[in-house]
Parts: C-alpha cells; sequence; structure tokens
DNA sequence: AGTAGCCCCTGCCCGC
DNA sequence: TGCGGGCAGGGGCTAC
C-alpha cells in the first residue's frame, strides 16, 4: 500500500525520465481510473517537475496543468524506457488503464498506469482548481516533516474528537497527510501507544512521541525505498526493503520483537491493526470493548 | 460537525 | 482439484 515513503520514493524514480520530457500522447484504456475524462489534454506539455503532497503525486506541466495521481491500494506507476508507441489496447491481465507517451533529447519512452483493484485515480486539473479544492487533495493536514506538524499541534487538534480512536485520528489525511494503515501501527508501536484508545487526552510528552517516531520511521522507510509489502515497486519497477524493519504490520499472532508478547489483530475503523499488549499498554486510557 | 458504515475491485489464501 | 467465502484497504460518499 503506497504510503507516504512509497510515494516520495515514487517521486524521485520518475523525476530523470519526466521533467523537461514533452508529453504526446495520453491514452485512457480505463475510463473509470480518469476523473473529468476528455475535460483537459495534456498532450503537447513538457513536464516541469513532480510534486508529492501526502500520498498524492503531481505531474506539473507548463500552462499550469497538473496531472494528479492517487495509487490508493495497488496502483503503479511504470516507466518503459525501451517502448515509445502505445497499443491499442492491453490484455486484461495487465490492468494498464493509462498510457503516455512521451518526448525527451530526441529520443521516446512510455509511463503506464498499472493498478489491478482499480481503485486508484487520475485527475488533469488546473493550478488554480487545484488551489480552490476544499476536500480530498485539497483538505489535507500538514507534511509529517512541516514545522507546523507538531506537539502541539496534535494536542490542539484531538480536541474535536471525543471517542475517535487514536489509530483513527492519525490515518485522518486531513490531521497528518500521508500516513496509512502499515505506518500509523509502527509509529504507534514505536511511541507505546495503544491504537484503541481515544485521541482526545493525548498528553503533550506523548504527542512528542509520536512526532519523533514518525518523522525517524519515515525517514528510514525513505532511505530503504519504501515498504514493499506485496506488490509496491517504483517508476523503474524496484521494490523497497523496509519490509525487513516492521515491527508490527502483518506480524499479528507472532512474538513481539522487544518483549515476546504475542502480537495482536484488532478491527479500528475497519481497517485491520496490529499492536503490542505489553508494550503499548497505556491501559488505563482504552475503554473497555461493550 | 464528528463518526460509523458501506462501497469500490481483484487476487490470494484457506477450508471443505 | 475445484470452488466459495473471507480478506486486504484509502478515500468518497451517505446517513445519523
Ligand atoms: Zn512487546
Amino acid at each position: 500500500m503506497p504510503e507516504l515513503p512509497e510515494v516520495e520514493n515514487l517521486r524521485i524514480s520518475l523525476l530523470p525520465a519526466l521533467v523537461g520530457a514533452r508529453l504526446n500522447r495520453l491514452v485512457v484504456y480505463h475510463p473509470d481510473v480518469l476523473i473529468n475524462p476528455g475535460k483537459l489534454d495534456p498532450a503537447g506539455h513538457i513536464c516541469l517537475g513532480i510534486q508529492r503532497r501526502g500520498k498524492y503525486l503531481r505531474l506539473c506541466f507548463d500552462s499550469d496543468l497538473i496531472m494528479e495521481v492517487h495509487l490508493r491500494m495497488t496502483g503503479h506507476l511504470l516507466l518503459r524506457p525501451d517502448e515509445s508507441v502505445l497499443p491499442p489496447a492491453y490484455p486484461r491481465s495487465e490492468h494498464i488503464h493509462v498510457g503516455c507517451e512521451w518526448e525527451k533529447d530526441g529520443s521516446s519512452f512510455l509511463l503506464l498506469y498499472q493498478d489491478t483493484r482499480r481503485f486508484g485515480r487520475i485527475e488533469l486539473i488546473s493550478r488554480a482548481d487545484l488551489d480552490a479544492r476544499s476536500t480530498g487533495s485539497g483538505n489535507l493536514g500538514p507534511e509529517p516533516f512541516a514545522d507546523e506538524c507538531n506537539a502541539e499541534y496534535l494536542c490542539r487538534r484531538v480536541a474535536r474528537h471525543s471517542r475517535l480512536p487514536l489509530k483513527s485520528f492519525l490515518l485522518d489525511q486531513s490531521v497528518i497527510a500521508g500516513l496509512g494503515n502499515i505506518y500509523v501501527d509502527e509509529i504507534l508501536f514505536a511511541a507505546r501507544l495503544n491504537p484503541l484508545r481515544p485521541a482526545a487526552g493525548l498528553a503533550p510528552e506523548e504527542a512528542e512521541r509520536i512526532v519523533s517516531h514518525m518523522r525517524r520511521i519515515l525517514n528510514a522507510a525513505i532511505a530503504a525505498k519504501g515498504t514493499t509489502f506485496r506488490d509496491y515497486v517504483d517508476g523503474h519497477n524496484r521494490k523497497g526493503s523496509f519490509q525487513e524493519q516492521l515491527f508490527v504490520y502483518g506480524r499479528g499472532s507472532e512474538p513481539c520483537h522487544i518483549c515476546g508478547t504475542t502480537l495482536v489483530n484488532a478491527r479500528i475503523g475497519g481497517r485491520n491493526t496490529v499492536y503490542c499488549p505489553t508494550c503499548q499498554s497505556d491501559a488505563e486510557t482504552v475503554p473497555e470493548p461493550q
């Protein structure tokens, strides 16, 4: 599942090929993937840079045109440096839903959007429309590394949530942009905070632990080129290695690496959650299950 | 306004 | 070996 470290690694992997390249042709093989199909055409525009905001990737073209991509669960952007022409169709089993033909320095290549479950979305939008948006990618909290994403902010922000579990609070993209199921579980384990406890009442010292461990873990994951738990790969089809450093995600019923206690699976906000009942036993603040 | 629940979609894994 | 059901889950949406 691509979260901030994976999207950031994808961004870096695409930069050398795309920046300065001209998009010659866009082909949509599955219309559901493209939001507002046909509204804007990127053909003929030059990619000037690639930005990331939370889990959104933005290819920024001249004329303030932006292609915003969200990979959701199984989306991929894949470079095909040795191909130059998009076929009329791809075999259904390849799950390629959008393709782009590019040209740079006299050579041509392809960029493909591949998404098995087809949850991901691509949108062509003007910078002005994007800036005016107040939902979705226009309603994101601060980036984890931004100065304003600090303990004081979190303590203030939790006040709006009377009984939301701490885990659900951190998954809310309007609180912090870019955290997903894997990294929230890892952050709460490192911070020794129980994912079930209410977000409200977070102590300043606990918020400090969240912020510091969040930044440490995200930096380590970016350095490891992301987590390939199932099928994440970057633009060159390369896997990450942070899955080798996970303490809890995907390890339910296995022993805790710190204390040996059997890790517990729980369902929080519809998402599977793994935590250590010993290391994360700030239990006096966790409500009893009904 | 915050919160819960449903939906999307396919591949994989498990049990029979 | 085949098949059905459960599961994975980010975010958009509706309903309370
Ligand atoms: Zn433990």
